[in-house]
DNA sequence: TTGTACGCGTTATCAA
DNA sequence: TTGATAACGCGTACAA
């Protein structure tokens, strides 16, 4: 902008303290005053610079959002709730997208020091103590969404129960040789989903006395390259499984994939469940635990906003839980099918 | 941040200008003092405030974006390209998302005021030339993507020879009722590149010498739902389509269910070609016609650098051509399938 | 080579 | 109710 408060204030024959008055509707201006420096400011089409008042103001009215992968489809729907009510408080969403971890700890360190946004909203990261406590030094408003810190508030969903309903389903179709994909993050992130999700399993296969078979249990990028690796390692076990659950729904169509290879029929020779419940996951009609992704962001941006407004709120941990979602990638075991069926023909 | 340049200036014991030199590598400053000064910095971990420093730069180091419907694939698979480079030059991502119309004119209206951002890309969206002049006024950064105006430079790909190249092929597979679902956006946006791909398809229609049924032609939201409820409308047509086009993979997955849901057999009673070429469409194996997304998004930003860099510069009007991806959900017109077989039923 | 003082556009304080 | 003026933290002429 050209214009400045000093040349509405000169123009309106007034000083710049009630030009400023009167942007920011103070009280103390005579309504007639009021008016007269209303029309010269319409006349010149001023509009206060953001930047000088942040200067004052030590806000930017932006919002960081830091993320792995953002164009994923899992973060994408989060992001659809966060922007939308980013938008409507007029607020800018700016995305911090990381790829590897030295990224993340670059972006975790340096974000605090350059105030270029009120808040953070973290999603998917792991956020180590001496992080957030870097965090409440520098004063910078944090909120975790799936992710957990003691000393943050965070929305998380229960991946324990989640899993274990997962394996729990597949059980109760009759499944006993079980495999699992799970996820791990490119570098060297200790996502705790991924280890939550492995105690829910291990959880259900105990409760059905099941043996824990090591060569069942793959790792895997979160993604469909991945998902399909592993299940071509799985698929191609001498006993392969009759189910597969995997940590995401991404690596689920990795499996769908990699069962199109071999020649696998879904559902009749392999159940695939996943996990996450993306948009695409309905055409494909996976089965699949549902995360109520949009709810999460929205309800993380909104506490976060609570929080810059409200400082030292206690923290505060929000769980949500992953619902089952029958679609077609799953049936009964039968023994006719399946795993017995392709030991049948390795045994010619 | 709580220790200034002063507290730096003050401890290391010199003036706060050589502090500022040091913290610009500009010249002039004996290396003695130079170390010492760094040092201090070191110690009080200082980190010069951004905000001071666009006070006198008048530079923000973020760059807005500007598109609708960010969490589409399409969309999204332009963002990563546009990340991508963005994180590189350590610049921030600021994302304005569009919804409607009302929407998209606040920000092109507001966005030259508040001088947020030291560039803006718009992806996807029309700018009259009231708005892109009002941007040059403004002094701010503008570059198009998968949009153009004659004032700013464009990066685009040839909508008109993309629509003309899928029709194209589905009349060499034999196809003479075809069918297309073209695109629009909620609200009242007027994409062009929707009439392009109109004029590519009659071109095509004209070429083979087929006439043109405005029955087969429908109009519908960019996504799966209006893909899926116009190809309900072309499939329960009295003489239905054998083939059908759509404008955006997501539009051709809505038809893949439609098809599904009046069992109605892909590719053997209807071809479906899409367009965009979304990772997705690998999985379903959809025909499609891939446009660079990445690519445009990358150049896209690059030369909107370059521009911030260098202003003055004569728009310019940068073309991608989409190419065809021959997949499984088209195939030749056979006439005891299809259309016919549909007509044979009806005959009884 | 280095320090001082001013300006960037606001808001806030304090007399008037 | 108002206007002048001091911050806010930094970059940069200009003087030393």
């Amino acid at each position: 902008m050209f214009t400045t408060i000093h040349d509405v204030a000169r123009i309106a024959g007034v000083g710049v303290g009630t030009v400023s008055r009167v942007i920011n509707n103070s009280p103390g201006v005579r309504p007639s005053t009021r008016e007269k420096v209303l029309s010269v400011i319409a006349e010149l089409h001023y509009k206060p610079d953001p930047i000088a008042r942040s200067m004052i103001s030590k806000r930017t009215g932006a919002i960081g959002v830091i993320v792995p992968f953002f164009t994923r489809p899992f973060i994408t729907e989060m992001l659809k709730g966060v922007e939308s009510t980013l938008a409507h408080l007029e607020k800018e969403l700016v995305i911090y997208n990381v790829e590897n971890d030295s990224q993340r700890d670059r972006y975790f360190t340096e974000l605090p020091m350059r105030r270029k946004v009120d808040g953070l909203l973290v999603i998917s990261l792991p956020v180590a103590d001496a992080v957030s406590s870097s965090f409440k030094d520098a004063g910078l408003q944090v909120v975790l969404v799936d992710a957990y810190s003691p000393y943050l508030t965070s929305v998380v969903v229960d991946n324990i129960q989640g899993a274990y309903e997962a394996v729990k389903y597949l059980l109760s179709l009759g499944h006993r040789r079980i495999g699992f994909i799970n996820g791990i993050i490119e570098g060297n992130f200790k996502f705790n989903q991924a280890n939550d999700r492995l105690i829910g399993f291990h959880r259900a296969l105990g409760e059905a006395g099941l043996p824990f078979s090591p060569e069942l249990v793959q790792t895997s990028a979160w993604d469909r390259d991945g998902g399909k690796a592993a299940a071509m390692q799985l698929l191609t076990l001498k006993k392969r499984p009759s189910a597969i659950f995997a940590a995401s729904d991404m690596q689920a169509i990795g499996v769908i994939e990699a069962a199109r290879m071999l020649h696998i029929d879904i559902p009749g020779e392999l159940s695939v469940i996943g996990y996450d419940g993306i948009e695409i996951s309905e055409l494909l009609e996976l089965t699949t635990m549902h995360q109520p992704t949009l709810q999460m962001g929205e309800l993380g941006i909104a506490r976060l906003i609570e929080q810059i407004e409200h400082p030292d709120q206690a923290p505060e941990l929000i769980r949500f839980n992953a619902t089952l979602i029958e679609r077609r990638t799953t049936s009964p075991y039968s023994a006719d099918k399946g795993t017995d069926a392709f030991d049948a023909i390795e045994a010619l």
